[in-house]
DNA sequence: AGACTTTTTTCGAGCCTCGAAAAAAAGAAT
DNA sequence: ATTCTTTTTTTCGAGGCTCGAAAAAAGTCT
């Protein structure tokens, strides 16, 4: 913050602009890249060509036939796929997923695995998902660029430096390093991070238009999770991955989370909340360990055909929702929201409760501009998430610095 | 974001780093500027001789005989007292305090004015601000710098431009674009600020070992606000300043708040809800105008003394702030709270049944981590806080640049 | 084929930062 | 008093970076 910049410095965030600029746009010409970045076209000529010629990027050969206007032709810039690759991983409910993907963001291998998660031994959660990774690194270190670094996105809560699983509903164990023990086997940078804060990132990518600068994803599920991007940037706690709205207190000393806690937005939220309110038991009913996508599903059209317990159960889950968001948007300000995972297909059940409850909070002042999108499928988009955040690390620390030679692999493609 | 940095942006940033430094330490010399910006001692001493020669900077004559180490002294360097100044309008419940501060951030001027913010038609609130600020202008604009800047804090919801302040519970009226009326009148740029945010900077710059990137103060008063520093922002919210932690729900449908909407915090925590609860009025008991400190600390006195309605007022009302500081770790995590304003006297009252509540939440996982501090005045930060905004600014935007020729107007100080 | 248009590269100028060396300004030693 | 030492500050040349203008390139249009 208060550290001058250094001339060198310079190139570098230079370099990155350029690098990001052809990222976002897919592929870019040179006056498209100098126009987007605001810098004169010299310095990107030279940047380019620098980059080129060090195989990070790549001219596009065959010139897509597009309505030739006069002049010279644009020559459209890329990606080079194979300037590098990642590995992303998914870990989530009885799942692993892995997905090697080429510098260009396109998944070249693939590896998934059912196993039961919430019964597993440390040791072997451990053992299973390093040895996916490493069995899949290795099968496919031939076909892309070497892969430079590993993310393994899961659900709960991390610690601020995404080295460390802190806490997850999906294994009893806790404080899983699964940063180091992926470098350890591997020699290759690993990070770990929040699935729902993946899930905003690819939203981002996805709608830019729509989710840009400040937004929120809440994931509907067995929980409640959130992914928040403020400012531009995505938001993690000071100590943890951060954005546990599941866990706001919607009701002091309410229903019984599966947290332990009373009064959560989740034990009023979760799957296994609108299924308890659904059955008519008590608050305080211990939590069931897992709620079936099907079994949500046969509520919500009961709740559809007919008024009852069902209906009456969305409606709460839709009030605790509701007021929540006010809450959040009385600090933070209203902005768009994403409904993400299973729980958005009964969001026609849930969206009259929840607009209800948001216009009785200050949040809700404008509650008009509150507008909400549904995203069933999370899985690819915590996956897109993933190679996003990794890619553009590589983008931004390695490749704009120009610390790697990328020697003869250039332009294979 | 996607923007490069131009080649004479660098300069201008490094500029910023140099005078940024000095304002942090007060003064120092060369040396320790080049260790804190971590830029060559050449550099340095181009910048600031540069910044010397513009009047930005002034080195101290009388080198303060501290004792004398070895070699060549180190020679401090000061902000020049008079290289500008800023006015600073603090508006709160029928008081008005304007006071123009010198560059070094010093009052050399100061007026102020009782007179009855609730009662006043609009021209004539807006006419006593208007004309006290110019009046203070005008009496001292030959004291020091030019006033370049005016800021004006003031209780409640301004928008996102810092331009208009959109509401207020001082004043009845709302949408009154002080900065417009500002720049009109006197030709200087001038912001409009929620207090609370004001507050924030006071307290770190004040101390920053405590209050570093991430903090909030709370201010408890009549109403309840909230400033709030996040990655080492000033947060305020995309629509407007945002943070209005007073108005979080804290129980659903509960009770009738200051807004007009029911279960906010404030309607438990806010001055005239805890002498509803004491008085043992009902929780739909509309809300008095307005309660003096003295009323409060008549209050919290019988609580300390003797259980009853008193004590139980404070414990709701520690409850509600407890809850709801929960809510907010839950989302942003944990971090040091300051609570600011003549009702953080009764902290004494509130401490226990924050700790009981929050301890109940997820925000409470560390909860021994959770420490608090209190400053019952509030009327010095905040003016603190404004100077510090509107200086920084100049420092950034106006000296940086190195677009105002100072002239003359060298080393007054 | 030649004119025209647009993109891309080249080239010199102007800044900026840096490291090394020199200069400056004291106290300490003789 | 004069000469070392030590530390701070300035000076100077080198190397980079970006920019604007001009030139070169690569097409379409007539």
């Amino acid at each position: 913050m208060t550290v001058g910049i250094r001339h060198d410095d310079l190139r570098r965030r230079n370099r990155a602009m350029v690098i990001l600029a052809v990222r976002h746009a897919g592929q870019a010409s040179r006056t498209e890249i100098a126009a987007t970045t605001a810098l004169s076209h010299s310095t990107i000529s030279a940047i380019s060509s620098d980059l080129i010629g060090e195989g990070v990027l790549a001219e596009v050969k065959g010139g897509e036939g597009g309505a030739m206007k006069r002049g010279r032709p644009q020559v459209a810039i890329s990606l080079n796929p194979s300037a590098a690759s990642v590995c992303v991983v998914v870990l989530s409910l009885n799942s692993l997923i892995a997905t090697v993907v080429d510098y260009a963001g396109c998944s070249v291998a693939e590896e998934s695995l059912r196993l039961p998660t919430l019964s597993m031994p440390r040791d072997e959660l451990i053992g299973q998902t390093v040895g996916t990774v490493v069995r899949l690194i290795e099968k496919h270190s031939a076909k892309a660029g070497p892969v430079m670094r590993i993310i393994l996105a899961i659900q709960g809560i991390t610690d601020s430096e995404s080295r460390t699983l802190m806490w997850s509903p999906i294994t009893p164990e806790s404080d899983i390093c699964f940063a180091d023990l992926l470098e350890q086997a591997t020699g290759i940078p690993a990070t770990v991070e929040n699935d729902c804060n993946m899930i905003a990132l690819a939203l981002r990518s996805h709608d830019p238009e729509r989710y840009r600068n400040d937004f929120i994803a809440i994931l509907l599920s067995h929980g409640i999770g959130m992914g928040m991007v403020l400012r531009g940037e995505v938001f993690t706690g000071t100590q943890s991955s951060g954005g546990e709205f599941g866990h706001m207190i919607h009701r002091p000393d309410g229903a019984l989370c599966r947290c332990g806690r009373r009064g959560c937005v989740e034990a009023y939220a979760g799957n296994y909340a609108i299924l308890r309110n659904a059955e008519g038991l008590a608050e305080d009913t211990p939590p069931v360990a897992d709620v079936g996508d099907g079994d949500i599903a046969a509520l919500a059209d009961k709740a559809r055909r007919s008024p009852g317990p069902e209906r009456e159960a969305f409606r709460k889950a839709g009030e605790a929702l509701g007021f929540s968001l006010g809450s959040l948007f009385a600090l933070l300000d209203p902005a768009p929201v994403a409904m993400v995972g299973h729980g958005s297909l009964a969001f026609d059940l849930l969206e009259g409760p929840i607009r209800e409850a948001i216009a009785k909070t200050a949040g809700g002042q404008h509650s008009k501009a509150i507008s909400f999108a549904t995203e069933p499928n999370e899985i690819p988009l915590i996956r897109e998430g993933c190679a996003i955040r990794a890619l553009t690390f590589l983008d931004e620390h390695v490749f704009a610095a120009g610390m790697v030679n990328l020697g003869a692999r250039k332009n294979a493609g």
